[in-house]
DNA sequence: GTGAGTACTTACCTAAAGGTAAGCGGTTAC
DNA sequence: GTAACCGCTTACCTTTAGGTAAGTACTCAC
């Protein structure tokens, strides 16, 4: 096999650059429930026994894990309402509103995705 | 706090879609290397060393279980030509170019989220 | 004071992901 | 023959994610 070599090619940095990007990206939406937990969020602000409901499967411990993580990380802000008995509300921030079109193509592409498994289990039965 | 419930809203329904959605889609593009992997491929059919260099970081033994995985779920064809010495290329399927506008936001997305990260470094220092 | 709800924490455990290092069967170059 | 390259596989080990179940500290309703 012939390789050629071609360094005047634009590509290949463009290449290189973009799967950092997605590589980096990945690096902190890693994990089963981060971006399920931040389009929660963004739909709106809730409390942890709510998201725990809605989020059906996720252990109150990891749910408490996550959440500091994503505080820490900035897509998330935790308030303190000082009634009795205080309530707790997580709410997304503006930062995790950034990845509004990355939760829609993956919306997308998830249903679709979920479409063809069901086919493709039809023709196998 | 008062919870007011408004079971006419469609968007409750919405929202649980959306979230199922995404969960799905993290299923199968789960774990370090999966969206990485599947970008490289896209942007040009590789071997597995080249693969290998590309992915820096990745062992071989990881590549080749992530490269059987992607080619059972359909996302990558793994093509045998004959030649002496045989020389296997590794092509990206048309369905995973479904996963192009996902991919561009991820990528997109990165690269904002490193300049973030870069100026938050700064401000700390 | 008993039970229930809220928001967690803690201890414990398992499974899976992923890394290291070595090897293997083939070919080719020297 | 021997060294090197290709495309892996194997054995072994560590780390991490994530689950279970119980408990805690608080408040409120009865």
């Amino acid at each position: 096999m012939k390789i050629i070599k071609n360094e005047l090619l634009p590509s290949r940095a463009e290449c290189a650059g973009s799967l950092k990007n997605v590589l980096d990206a990945l690096y902190v939406l890693n994990g089963k429930w981060k971006l399920a937990l931040i389009l929660s969020l963004v739909q709106s602000s809730k409390r942890f026994n709510e998201i725990q409901q809605e989020l059906t499967g996720i252990s109150s411990k990891v749910l408490a894990k996550e959440l500091k993580d994503l505080e820490f990380n900035d897509f998330i802000k935790r308030n303190v309402y000082p009634s009795t008995p205080v309530s707790i509300i997580y709410e997304a921030t503006e930062y995790s509103r950034t990845l509004k079109n990355v939760l829609a193509e993956l919306n997308t592409w998830g249903e679709q995705h979920r479409e063809k498994i069901k086919q493709s289990m039809r023709r196998q039965s």
